[in-house]
DNA sequence: GTCGAAAAACAAACCCAGTCCAATTTTCTG
DNA sequence: CAGAAAATTGGACTGGGTTTGTTTTTCGAC
């Protein structure tokens, strides 16, 4: 079996897998998050329960099942000879400003994003998917400037990106050109790895 | 009704309230946070089920109740007049150091922060209280910084403050002799203020 | 002390997320 | 087509959390 053959099975589920998404999506956008239940989801999606645990093990992930997949500690061990691991990382968030984030169907974003924002459990979650990419972070900074500066510094460029992916979500949330949207995404990129760099002084 | 009077309604209520969650902090060091049931927790303070439940609504708070009560937005605005919001901080923070964090009791706070670390639910809901703090804190940063850096500063802070926390505890876990922890951990709000005020490059 | 009101504790039924398992159906392979 | 492997299913079960109506305890006034 070559794989990327992808046979019956392989499309199938994989078709399974975004239908369930997005009833579920559907349903938390026209509810509530917590107002929901998983029973009526697989109702709704055509599926057992116990089929859409299989798919999804919790109900957070229906939502954010593809959040959080970036491997920042790959960008710095990654990174190409003599530049830094903070502009590495500098450099791999303006690309994605530019490139792949700009890019996502607004509608179905803007959806997503006003489902994470409006419940706390949601937001919650995606915020623990980012504590443990700031572990593997602080790792693969430790070589270059010692654990102490590394476990800090990681905090600081997670909590930083994080922050500023909200700003953008916010704004798109409301409403804002999503050109525009992007350029602020963008600033608010270099502002924050500025910060990062050389501090609230010299940023 | 003087507050402070204290009748004997109060003050059985703190009685059980402790009692309920020193029985808890037993049996999760005992078990796992996972393992032990709430049912189990009831019956061994000696209380209902619901009544468990009136005290800590949930199974975090048995863990978490007093975690996280500071306030550096409060910090923010009452400091001295002309002192950076950063430099009231780094002084609430070194304060804290100094005083408060060292005078607890060891073997209780191992205990319960072995419990945390130990449990990637508590771990998670620890996380997620200083979130709230962050939105706040930006708030108060907003009128020196502006929103935008505000956002991103107060962001570095919390993450910054939660690392140096962290790594404090994960000494005295590990065994570390309180006095040179306590060292440790002062230095480590130096640097991480460092840090944010004058960045990687000059710190 | 006693009475009535307010607060606290209680038991029990209930909802929902998540797990487990054994039985069944679908797809793949030879 | 036969049989293995994978996917789906129903159903029972655990445990956190909520709700509701009832009983017990405390309190303040007399």
């Amino acid at each position: 079996m070559v794989s990327g053959m992808a046979g019956l099975r392989e499309r199938k589920k994989e078709q399974t897998r975004r239908r369930i998404a997005e009833v579920a999506l559907r349903l938390f956008a026209e509810r509530d998050f917590a107002a929901v239940t998983m029973t009526e989801i697989a109702d709704a999606a055509e599926v057992s329960r116990a089929t859409l645990f299989s798919y999804y093990p919790t109900k957070e992930s229906l939502v954010l099942a593809d959040v959080g997949a970036e491997d920042l500690a790959a960008v710095v061990t990654a990174r190409p000879a003599g530049s830094t691991p903070l502009a590495a990382l500098r450099g791999y968030y303006r690309d994605l400003a530019a490139g792949p984030i700009a890019e996502l169907d607004r509608e179905a974003t803007v959806t997503r994003l006003g489902v994470i924002f409006a419940s706390p459990a949601l937001s919650a979650a995606a915020n623990s998917l980012l504590y443990r990419q700031r572990e593997r972070l602080a790792a693969a900074l430790a070589e270059e400037y010692g654990e102490r500066v590394a476990a800090i510094v990681a905090a600081e460029v997670t909590a930083a990106v994080l922050t500023i992916q909200e700003r953008y979500f916010r704004r798109l949330v409301d409403g804002a050109d999503p050109v525009a949207a992007g350029r602020g995404l963008a600033d608010d990129v270099t502002l924050a790895f500025d910060l990062v760099e050389r501090g609230v002084a010299g940023a």
